[in-house]
DNA sequence: AGCCAATCCCGCCATG
DNA sequence: GGCATGGCGGGATTGG
């Protein structure tokens, strides 16, 4: 069972609340009765939410427990941080805890200072008040989410979800996180794959790339090149680039690697393909390749991932990055 | 590890 | 001038 302590301040966001609520609340994994149990944990009893009032259970000493913090948007991005709160966060930090925050909740992480150095997003109307208060940060408006290993941020209320089943899938797999996703109000292609790094609805002009990219996942076992994309899209490869960049945040060819590998992923856990079997299914050219690619983005390499989803319920380290 | 060839990616710039 | 496009060069990445 992992622990998740989500941290109500005053003027909390409801959504951004309630998502990890929804979400974790809402995983289910065989012979595991209670995948989690989330907490929300507040400074103080009443905690003012826009446009209610909320009655708190618990109080921060519960983060100290928590196997994972999640920090919720807040409505002011100039509040003040209650001093006992980012003790409390970095207490946790130093314990090894994972955080995450949604939206505006990077903005809580950011005057702990754990994001110093580091990638982080947050809602991208505010991107740029945060890079310019910390410049320390790495902030990127471009990405639904950033995994720093032991901390992540995401971006607006939706990416919330995002982050959610990310972490859902680094704990007990990405069959169980697309079984959630669906048990949710998400839609499937947002989860299983493709849109994983959608931010921007396409300008009015350009393309929409969704369906390329639905079409990448149905041949992704074929070897792809830019120019068979480009080709499928009737443009150049210059053109299909900067699109791509623009709506996804990465390039084709980084977007079709990482969906091979969560498409790998999903094999590892639900059938028994050798290591060759499942590289060539999902479209690499060599089981070689298919290795350095796996470890490159999963922190593990094939066998051990299958080791610790395959035999055991149990929950694996959030070690991976 | 380290090499080589192929491919990708992106700034730059000409074109419409 | 503003804007989108796409060809080119070459540094970066990948595959073998």
């Amino acid at each position: 069972m992992i622990l998740i302590a989500v941290i109500a301040l005053d003027g909390v966001i409801p959504f951004d609340l309630s998502t990890p609520c929804e979400v974790f609340g809402r995983v289910s994994v065989p012979g595991t009765p209670e995948p989690y149990r989330v907490m929300v944990c507040g400074e103080k009893k009443i905690v003012k939410a826009e446009p209610f009032d909320l009655q708190v259970r618990w109080d921060l000493s519960h983060l100290a427990r928590a196997h994972t913090i999640i920090v919720p948007g807040i409505d002011t991005t100039n509040a003040k941080i209650p001093e006992t709160v980012i003790r409390a966060i970095r207490d946790a930090a130093e314990a090894g805890t994972r955080i995450a925050s949604i939206c505006t909740g990077t903005f809580v992480l950011a005057a702990t200072g754990l994001l110093d150095g580091l990638d982080a997003t947050t809602h991208w109307a505010a991107a740029a008040q945060l890079a310019k208060r910390y410049p320390k940060i790495r902030v990127d408006p471009n990405v639904l989410y950033v995994d720093n290993g032991q901390i992540l941020t995401s971006a607006g209320a939706a990416a919330g979800i995002d982050l959610c089943l990310h972490m859902v899938r680094q704990d007990y797999g990405a069959a169980v996180a697309a079984q959630t996703a669906r048990l949710s109000v998400v839609p499937l292609e947002r989860t299983g794959g493709q849109s994983q790094f959608i931010v921007q609805e396409p300008a009015a002009s350009s393309p929409d790339i969704a369906p390329l990219l639905t079409w990448l996942l149905e041949h992704l076992s074929e070897p792809i090149t830019l120019e068979m994309i480009a080709q499928q899209s009737q443009t150049s490869t210059r053109t299909l680039s900067r699109y791509f960049k623009a709506q996804t945040g990465t390039t084709p060819l980084q977007w079709l690697l990482s969906a091979r590998v969560r498409r790998a992923q999903e094999l590892l856990e639900k059938s028994n393909l050798r290591a060759e079997g499942i590289a060539q299914s999902v479209g690499f050219e060599s089981v070689s390749a298919f290795r350095v690619c796996f470890y490159r983005r999963v922190g593990t390499t094939p066998q051990r991932y299958r080791q610790h989803f395959a035999s055991s319920g149990e929950p694996r380290a959030f070690s991976i990055s």
